[in-house]
Formats: structure tokens, C-alpha cells, sequence
DNA sequence: TGCGCGACATTTGCATGCAAAGCAGGAGGT
DNA sequence: ACCTCCTGCTTTGCATGCAAATGTCGCGCA
């Protein structure tokens, strides 16, 4: 079930691919109805679409649809930002710390993997701090839907290096218990990621459309909807 | 599938009861899988948990809880203010003005749940300008997951009154496209109403445990899980 | 009479079977 | 040669059956 989500969330299962419900099974050694279970999750969740009689499709957004969730996503952290400062333990600043070390230290290597899922890590604890669970929850979701997509964004190595700095400029913040401050840096650390992310997923846009028009009308999308059920076993 | 929700949204299933699969099979003529999918979409939702083995049960929130979603509630309308004075359109504007003019209405007739319902609307409704897909989702879900709790705060009639006369003032703030003020007024709108919803649901908590350790010890909880049974108003 | 233990019944979790709905490919007509 | 319709296959949605786990009740014993 968590390894479903991973799939999606990953990336492996390329956005608006079909997801046929036999390959799954078969792949994972499951039954039907956990499966179907799981799906009804996912698609509550918002990672992929449902249409009747015809199956599962993972989710894909747009620039747009994932900025409007960038958007929710500043609202969140501006939310937690005050109430984080207030009540941050010690214990919590030490984790949130470590992992920012171990981040620069992925910075350092150029291991973007794993800098992405200590950022993400980071940004989580810190809306963790302002103790309330649904704020947490609600948070993590919405990562979970544009995490894909976010991950174009430190490609370019010069936003990768700013986006470090702001790293540790927030850290501060929380040091030092500045809660406006903290959400102000938030607010600002993800409006530049965010305008070079959509830089390049619209350039990967353009580049995709590009490439369908000019080999044959649609192929591409039709190729990515068999997706993953690999080309039928004989 | 909408039925079993609206069940447990509008408060007809208590919270903390346990609902059994077959009661509901046999009331409303579903099928067991459409039925399990269900609960676990509502268990995604947070409207229930689903404890393995020992079936779902109607999740119950504590005034603290609640406090966190409305928390969130009221960050998520002021991620939305901004945005929904910029672009509302005419068309919404009569919209939301309608719904506030039959929530007068209700007022005035002394028509709680109306006035709940078309309430909700309008918040929900001034959401949706911001033109926010995923804003707009999770506030309805949240909505959805503390709505009977907040149906108390609107029982005294002296907030109810207040609460009216803050919605003129909301109202305003939308027609003059006033960012800023509509979201500090939606804050104080909340935070007001929460206040009084809070001095409420604490006070029923109390009359509950009183009553509960009077006659005897956990047999409240006892008779609530034999079924779907309603055994709160005698 | 109170308490502990064992068997029963109920309920859930999962797998599989059957029917319906789409979709694709092919044949026939214009 | 193109379009249209038809037939077959694949896939999904739902119902039911079976096994495991848990709660409950009754019985025996101290």
C-alpha cells in the first residue's frame, strides 16, 4: 500500500499514465481488493483519478495546478510559523539541525535525491513544531502531490546554492524564535523556488509538446498511457 | 456512498460510536466492497478510523482538536482573501450576497439549521473565488471534519446575533475588494465564534463525564458500541 | 460468590467469480 | 480508399465465500 503511494509520489509512474490493476497485482503479489482499497486512497488523496470503467490514472497538474498548491503550501507554513518558534523544543531544533547539516552535505556531493527528501524532511518538522496534527497532516499531503513536480526546481545549480543560504537563514529564525521573520523567509525561500521550478517544467512542457507535434500527433501521450502495464506478456 | 457521509458529517452517528458493517448493508442495500471502499475513503478524510479487526468507529475530537482544525480553518481562508477580493466575479458576489440574505432569513425564523448550512456556504463560496482548486478542497474537507462541533457555538443566541452582523461586514469587505481587512474580519469572525463554541463543547464534555461517572463507569461508552445505535439524547 | 479459562459467535480482511461497460480490430458497404 | 458498424477481448465494479482474529458468554473452580 505505502509502496503504491512511493511509486506515484517517486515519480516512477510517469504522470498521466494508466495504472492497470493486473500489473500491480501481479508485481506485487496482492489481491484485488486491498488494491482497489488503496486506489480509492490514493485518488482521495489526490494522487490519482479514478474514472469509472476505466481505471486509474495518476494525477497530472499543471504549472498552474501546482502553484495554486505552492500557494496552500506557504499558507500552511505561514500558519505554523508563529506557534513553531513558540513552542520548538530543544530536541526538535537538534533534529531539524541535523538534517540541515546532512543536507548540505548532499548539497556538497551534488546529491540532489537526497538533499530533496531532507528538505522536505526539514520544512515538515518545522510545520511539526506548531503541534497541530491536522496542520501536519494536511501539509504532508500536499507535499506528497507536487513533490514530482518540485524537484525540477535545483536542477539549476545556482538556485540549488541560493536555496541553501535561505536554508540557513530560516534555521536562524527558529534559533532565535522569530516567528513573523520565519514565515516572511518561508514565504519568500519557496516564491523562488517555485519561479524557477515553473521555468523549467514549462520549458519541459514546451520541449514535450514539441517533440509530440513533431514525431506524430499524441503518440507520446499514448505511449506513457500504456504506461505501465508493460508490453503484454505473450 | 454520499449518504454515509452526510451520516457522519451532520452528527446523526455520535462520535466515538462504532459502526457495523451489516447495520449499514442491510439500511441502505449496498454491497460489502462499495461499503468497505467507502470507509476508507472517509478514514482518508479523517471522518472515521478504521481499527483493524474491530471495524470503524465515528472519530471523535476533543475541543483542543477542533481549535487546530479551525486554526487551520482560518489560515486557509486568509490564504484565500487576498485572492478572492482580486478576481470574484459579479455572478459570485450574487451569489454568496443570496445566501447570506436567506441566512438572515433563517435568523430571523430562528432556523439553526439552515442558517448552519447556508453559513457554511458562504465561507465556502468566498474560498472558492480565490480560484484555488486545492484550497478550496481542503477547506471543504476540513469543513466537513469539525462541522458538527462547531453546530454548537450558534446556540447562544447572543453570538448568533453578533455572528450575522459580522457576515454584513464580511459581506462588505468582498463587494469593496478589501484584501486585507476581509481576512482579518473572517479571523475575528472565527476566532469569536470558536470562543463561544469552545465554552459549549467544554461544557457539554463536563455534563457528559459527570453524567457518565454518576450512573456508571464506561457504560456510556459500552452502549455506543454495540452498534449504530443513537443513544445520546434520552 | 467471585474469578479465570475455554468455546462460540460475530465481525472483519482478503480472494475469487460473474456480469457489465469500454475499447480495439476487422469486415463490409458506399 | 474511407467510413461505419459489429464482434470479441480486456478490464473494471460488485457480490459472495472462506479463513483469521477478536469480543462475549457460560462453566468450572477456589
Amino acid at each position: 500500500m505505502e509502496r503504491i503511494r512511493d511509486l506515484i509520489v517517486s515519480g516512477e509512474l510517469p504522470a498521466g499514465s494508466r495504472i492497470a490493476e493486473r500489473t500491480i497485482i501481479e508485481q506485487m503479489g496482492v489481491g484485488r481488493t486491498p488494491l482497489r482499497e488503496a486506489f480509492k486512497i490514493l485518488e482521495a488523496e489526490g494522487l490519482i483519478s479514478i474514472v469509472p470503467n476505466r481505471g486509474a490514472v495518476v494525477t497530472q497538474l499543471t504549472p498552474t495546478d501546482v502553484e495554486a498548491v505552492m500557494t496552500v503550501l506557504i499558507g500552511l507554513e505561514g500558519v505554523a510559523s508563529e506557534p513553531a518558534c513558540a513552542q520548538v523544543t530543544q530536541a526538535q531544533f537538534m533534529s531539524i539541525e541535523n538534517d540541515h547539516l546532512k543536507m548540505m552535505d548532499c548539497h556538497r556531493r551534488g546529491d540532489l535525491m537526497g538533499y530533496f527528501h531532507l528538505n522536505q524532511s526539514i520544512h515538515q518538522k518545522i510545520v511539526d513544531c506548531a503541534g497541530n496534527a491536522p496542520l501536519s497532516r494536511i501539509y504532508k499531503a500536499e507535499c506528497a502531490r507536487v513533490g514530482r513536480y518540485r524537484l525540477a526546481g535545483n536542477r539549476n545549480s545556482a538556485r540549488w546554492a541560493a536555496a541553501v543560504s535561505e536554508h540557513e537563514q530560516i534555521l536562524a529564525a527558529i534559533r532565535d524564535r522569530e516567528g513573523p521573520l520565519l514565515r516572511e523567509l518561508l514565504r519568500v525561500h519557496h516564491l523562488n523556488g517555485w519561479r524557477k521550478t515553473r521555468e523549467v517544467l514549462e520549458a519541459e512542457l514546451a520541449a514535450n509538446a514539441r517533440s509530440a507535434a513533431g514525431s506524430r500527433g499524441g503518440q507520446e501521450r499514448k505511449r506513457s498511457a500504456t504506461g505501465v502495464s508493460k508490453p503484454r506478456s505473450p
